[in-house]
DNA sequence: GAGATTAACTTGGTCGGCCAAGAAATACGC
DNA sequence: GCGTATTTCTTGGCCGACCAAGTTAATCTC
């Protein structure tokens, strides 16, 4: 209904003009900035851990294992703030795969105590030294006041969103300490 | 097999200490922050969207076709830079929800014309709408210079990951420039 | 202690994403 | 012209993520 490009149908005859931005994505600019930089992000750090044997979203449910140890499922379902189903799919494939094991809890039989298994424990190393080589990629060019203040707006943009999804860690964690 | 917290297994007994941040994280903190605010904004834009029949992602696709009217799947395909596959299911859902109509480009036998529907047009509003409050959500209580600042920074990693991943439409529609 | 409630998973379904492989039509090379 | 790419789209399979509904076990209530 516009745009008729006519021409090749390379559409880019919009010499500077509206700034390439969608008209519906025009009240939000930096959301839809968000939403790009979220998936090439993600693509980035998948693109990383297909070499070790994860996929992207593993690496938060590994993390969280190598940190704690040994912890019922229904803790790393909290601590990393996602679906129960998401969760149990996730491990019977991580399970599968020999990265993480799974018993019963003995003092509560309808609980499962997940751990992250020793061969898993090599991918540790890799898995921050890709998590250090992503994050060079991400700042590159950034010099340390401009990271900082990149984390900085992050957190409080973190803050607000959980504010408003309420089920944030972040919230829960704080309320937990006091 | 660290973190031998012993005691009582809630795991926060690491009172001011490393930061809660994960070990294997620890490299890589503001990309950390960059999965979670991800993960918050799309849940929130999700949640946004789904009164207005549309499921998280469909908006990119639409915003695209609202502004540029009929154009070929291969051509959206580039525009939002998706996979061939997932643009295919996704438009026959969005057919299905009668958003949008697909119908064979009589110059070409094998490419498709997608439109978006009338009917979908009175989406646009509420989308924009939608995409207004999620921004103000987004950016509650910055001011002008911290937003204009996180923009700016959004977009240098924006471009630092386009590099990275090499198949950004941002680089393409640079190139095509020149 | 029997019954209702809650907690801790699991299963099935759906959608957004990707990859790999295929089918159909066009473009290219000769 | 004919055979070979190349482009365009589709299908099937897999994974992350959600919701809804179900099962089993613990807990709470009386």
């Amino acid at each position: 209904m516009k745009a008729d490009t006519g021409t090749a149908g390379t559409a880019q005859d919009d010499p500077a003009c509206s700034g390439q931005l969608p008209l519906a994505a025009q009240n939000g600019p930096v959301s839809l900035l968000v939403s790009r930089v979220a998936r090439l992000h993600r693509i980035a750090a998948g693109k990383a851990l297909k070499g070790l044997g994860l996929y992207p979203g593993q690496e938060f449910l590994m993390m969280h294992l190598w940190d704690a140890g040994p912890v019922r499922q229904s803790e790393l379902i909290k601590a990393v703030d996602l679906d129960p189903s998401t969760v149990t799919k996730m491990l019977q494939r991580l399970e599968q795969a020999g990265h993480v094991r799974r018993r019963p809890d003995p003092d509560d039989r309808r609980a499962v105590l997940v751990e992250a298994t020793d061969s898993s424990c090599g991918l540790l190393t890799e898995v921050q030294r890709a998590w250090g080589e992503l994050e060079g990629h991400t700042l590159a060019g950034l010099d340390a006041d401009e990271r900082a203040q990149l984390a900085r707006l992050l957190g409080r943009v973190e803050g607000n969103l959980c504010k408003e999804t309420a089920d944030c860690p972040e919230e829960a964690r704080r309320a937990a300490l006091r």
